[in-house]
DNA sequence: ATCGGAGTAGACAGATCGTTCTACTTTGTT
DNA sequence: AACAAAGTAGAACGATCTGTCTACTCCGAT
């Protein structure tokens, strides 16, 4: 019951199949077990092609782990715009959101923090796509916020209560996860009402 | 100038010096470049110490980790604590705190969420740990808050809140990162005054 | 028909990983 | 004086890491 699922049939333009299943068995370990500790060895046996498909697609594991967090970034945000939409695309459906996102079984935090956190600055590309992220989640929530208020403000605040969230919820506490985040947003709400 | 600093002279129940070594150059490598890309090989080679030395203390890397949690929460929590003393006990001084912190050049981000996010769920004492951390933060945050409000979900949003505040202080973005958490604890506080 | 791009299978290189080992020296306690 | 704990120096282990290489196959477009 994954609740983030890889859109497999969109092959029109045939992006090269090998391709796709090195992103998709690169993306299930990377996230689920980290990037240093998934060595490419296994990512080429899991996703079922050669050591040559493989670096023909990716000239080093760097590169598969840049692509590693676009694939990642799009696939997130589909999801999440989608979950928006489906409650409700009011403040609200944030929380919602979030709840469906904690309960899957796959659920690890989120790979950007994860990311950045485990290579430090050794790769400055990583901090460049992690910011891009998190500008982008920005946007989506300002949509959701009344006009009356200062939205870029409010959002960028409610975004950094979703990543405190996203984490206590990575240690297992989802239930206080999303009450604390609750407490914090409907506390940003009334101080520009 | 670093703000947290090893209390270095406090040998008189003497914890073996070389340990000692070993302890500060890992906490040092392991939070700036991370657990996995530090080999123990390095820690040995800037502790000066030998393999055989280092084993007698720490007989896997795995031991090393948990030591280095340990001693990061001690570290921390030291400061941390002074730090609010310094700026006066009160709320507001978990915000002074927090900036004099992220003005450290040291300054990663949680040590403690860097680690979970980069083993995951291959050693359960690293989560176990990183509870038992935030759990002491959360006391030590209900301690400041005024008693007619309800401390304990109100400490636990705090903590969720300098979570978010802290990873976005380690993309680079401390003002912003400082300005959302007054946001977000100001507003918290403003629901039951 | 043919030529090139993309695929398969798997050996191999060179570095680094965590860990163990032998052999010797210093230091503090009894 | 003697012994044990804790230190030094450094070789070596097997495993694993990223990345390269040769040799062969398949298939679609020209």
């Amino acid at each position: 019951m994954n609740v983030l699922i890889h859109s497999s049939s969109s092959n029109l333009e045939k992006p090269s199949a090998a391709r796709e299943r090195i992103l998709r068995t690169a993306h299930t370990l990377f996230y689920r077990e980290g990037i240093r500790s998934t060595g490419v060895d296994r990512i080429i046996a899991e996703a079922g092609v050669t050591k040559v498909t493989f670096y023909r697609h990716f000239p080093s594991k760097n590169d598969l782990i840049l692509a590693f967090l676009d694939y990642r970034h799009h696939l997130w945000m589909d999801w999440f715009q989608d979950a928006l939409q489906r409650y409700g695309h009011n403040l609200p459906s944030i929380t919602r959101a979030l709840q469906e996102w904690f309960a899957d079984p796959a659920f690890r935090g989120c790979a950007f923090i994860n990311t950045l956190g485990e290579m430090g600055n050794s790769m400055p590309l990583v901090a460049q796509k992690t910011l891009q992220h998190k500008a982008e989640l920005c946007k989506i929530i300002e949509n959701l916020l009344p006009d009356n208020s200062d939205k870029a403000d409010n959002a960028r605040a409610i975004a950094m209560a979703m990543d405190g969230a996203i984490i206590r919820a990575a240690w297992g506490e989802p239930e206080q996860a999303l009450h604390g985040f609750n407490q914090l947003v409907e506390g940003v709400c009334r101080l520009t009402p």
